[in-house]
DNA sequence: GCCGTTTTCGGCCCGACTGTTTTCAGTCG
């Protein structure tokens, strides 16, 4: 067992705790177990009794040890078999939380989340003590994102699971395994792992969903050329297609583009779909020829960019994970970070980078361990000392400054001066409409010291929609301040999305992409927020954190050169 | 349940919003 699923299983444990209202100590005894085991940098599977006897409380030890052997433990079980599924999953709505949830459970008697919607649009969830009219609409409207997260993977995760599963094929000797679809087109969020297999193999890959634990086949949805079948752990899709050899490229081509490459092809009369279909090629390259159009990689198949007239000399200069020189938005274990300052920027030496930003939470972000102005002063002069011992290398003294309800930003301008540069970010009240949202924004955007807006919409993918915004108002506002767009590149944020980011940067925005690492390794995310950046059509030059030192320096004071595209 | 002790039990991070109340509980980051 991973300690990423030890986590998974001790927050459930947390979440069964808090629904049968357990101590609330206890609770958060169990909650610091969790989110210290996350913070482990060694796999607690790698330790040996004694080890483990050592690092944890007897009782802890306990719990550990059963999941280790038998990935559960005793209390879980039985707390599990007290509480309904359904109710479990009620936490995963947003604004309703274990308090709400039980009530909903005991009072109501509702067990689960068709039930409740049930409940919701009868109208009888806001008689309830305690509810309301608003809190039934947002449960329906969390039912909805819920459904249609259902089933979904973030990008991170669902490129680890299909690695695992492709070894495990492997294994079996199952041969020619290609991955396909959303992995492929390096999608948003994964709604299908997708597998392109030669026809010689798909017995062996029945014979391997006959046997593989977890994996359900769908025998009533498998076809001739596709085996369908459900992860059963999280309800999502697998599938296996299958083609004859000659035909494994037009197949391939079908499964690895999204269906805007399909459509504005033909809105642009380009014959996509009759040379797809009857065209005499073997790989990818080929079938370009024959439209006589440059290649288009996998990821760029969306309809945005591809069939634009200028995409065959543009495309070599859109932004590359090497292109990368630094990155700007970092924590440290001055907030809620793993790692110091140092071991982060080593990380960056390690990766040939020649800077590093750290922009710890600063003061209200007290969930967070935000910084108080003291300690922003301390922290300051611990990069002076390493500044002085790692040169050339640089490490830039950042912020991730609140932004206010109001707009302002939650510290002075006596201490925003000091900073390098300030990342400006919403991480409260977030149900805001949209024109008081854009007017919040373009206040903290117009703040002379904001130099970089952070993760704009506050969207969490898979797990909650971000407020809306007037984009157009916002990405102009950044433009006229000198102000940097970020595209936070975890892969549960890609904020600001794709799409907005391309009509950005046709305006002639600046774009840093930051992976809003909380430890060494959070900076391999990165690349998830370079291949957004490249849907969006971002030319290395439009990229922040892929210019010079001296650059950033002089972007960051706000000395933007505006290129016409 | 853990921690730190003045060793045997008291305290455990918090500010602010939202929706429901009519002064506050629940939720969030």
């Amino acid at each position: 067992m991973t300690n990423s699923e030890i986590v998974e299983k001790l927050e459930d444990a947390v979440a069964c705790m808090e629904l049968l209202e357990y101590n609330v100590f206890k609770v958060n005894a169990f909650r610091n177990l969790s989110q210290h085991i996350e913070k482990l940098p060694s796999q607690l599977s790698s330790m040996n009794e004694e080890q483990l006897a050592g690092h944890f409380s007897k009782s802890m030890h306990g719990v550990l040890s059963q999941l280790l052997a038998t990935e559960t433990f005793a209390e879980l079980g039985q707390m599990e078999e007290q509480i309904p599924k359904g109710v479990r999953s009620m936490l995963n709505i947003n604004g309703l939380g274990p308090k709400k949830v039980r009530v909903i459970w005991k009072d109501a008697g509702i067990e689960t989340l068709e039930m409740l919607e049930d409940f919701c649009r009868s109208g009888k969830l806001s008689l309830l003590k305690g509810f309301g009219d608003k809190v039934q609409q947002s449960i329906l409207d969390g039912l909805g994102f819920l459904q249609s997260a259902e089933g979904k993977w973030l990008m991170h995760h669902g490129e680890a699971l299909a690695k695992i599963l492709k070894v495990e094929m492997e294994t079996f000797g199952i041969e020619g395994i290609q991955e396909a679809g959303d992995l492929v087109t390096k999608a948003e969020v994964v709604s299908a792992i997708d597998f392109l297999l030669p026809l010689s193999q798909k017995e062996k890959v029945k014979k391997w969903l006959e046997i593989r634990p977890g994996i359900l086949w769908q025998k009533a949805e498998s076809g001739p050329f596709c085996l369908s079948a459900l992860f059963m752990k999280n309800g999502g899709k697998i599938r296996f297609y299958f083609a004859g050899g000659d035909e494994m490229a037009r197949t391939g081509y079908l499964l690895n583009a999204s269906p805007g490459h399909w459509s504005e092809a033909a809105k642009q009369q380009i014959p996509l779909y009759s040379v797809w279909l009857k065209g005499d090629y073997k790989a990818d390259g080929q079938l370009f020829q024959l439209l006589g159009k440059s290649e288009v990689p996998p990821d760029l198949r969306t309809g945005h960019l591809e069939w634009k007239e200028e995409f065959a000399s543009e495309k070599d200069r859109l932004i590359k994970a090497e292109d990368i020189r630094g990155c700007l938005h970092n924590h440290s274990n001055y907030s809620d970070g793993k790692n110091t300052i140092e071991e982060m920027a080593l990380r960056c030496v390690e990766r040939g980078w020649q800077y590093f930003g750290i922009a710890d939470h600063s003061k209200s972000a007290q969930y967070a361990n935000g910084l108080f102005e003291e300690r922003v002063e301390a922290q300051w002069k611990e990069i002076d000392a390493l500044n002085a011992k790692m040169a050339p290398f640089r490490i830039l003294k950042g912020i991730e400054s609140d932004i206010l309800p109001d707009g302002r930003l939650d510290y002075d301008a006596a201490i925003l001066s000091g900073f390098d540069y300030v990342v400006a970010s919403v991480h409260s009240a977030m149900k805001m409409d949209r024109d008081t949202a854009t007017q919040r924004l373009i206040r903290a955007i117009e703040n002379p010291y904001t130099s970089i807006l952070g993760h704009c919409s506050g969207r969490i993918l898979l797990r909650r929609p971000g407020y809306p915004l007037h984009y157009n108002k916002i990405i102009d506002a950044c433009i006229a301040n000198g102000v940097v767009i970020e595209i936070n590149a975890h892969p549960s944020r890609l904020d600001m999305d794709y799409e907005n980011l391309a009509g950005a940067l046709e305006k002639g925005a600046m774009i840093s992409i930051n992976p809003d690492a909380h430890d060494r390794d959070g900076m391999d995310m990165i690349k998830y927020g370079v291949w957004m950046a490249r849907k969006a059509g971002a030319r290395t030059e439009r990229v922040l954190n892929a210019l010079s030192l001296e650059n950033v320096i002089s972007v960051l004071k706000k000395k933007i050169p505006v290129l016409p595209r």
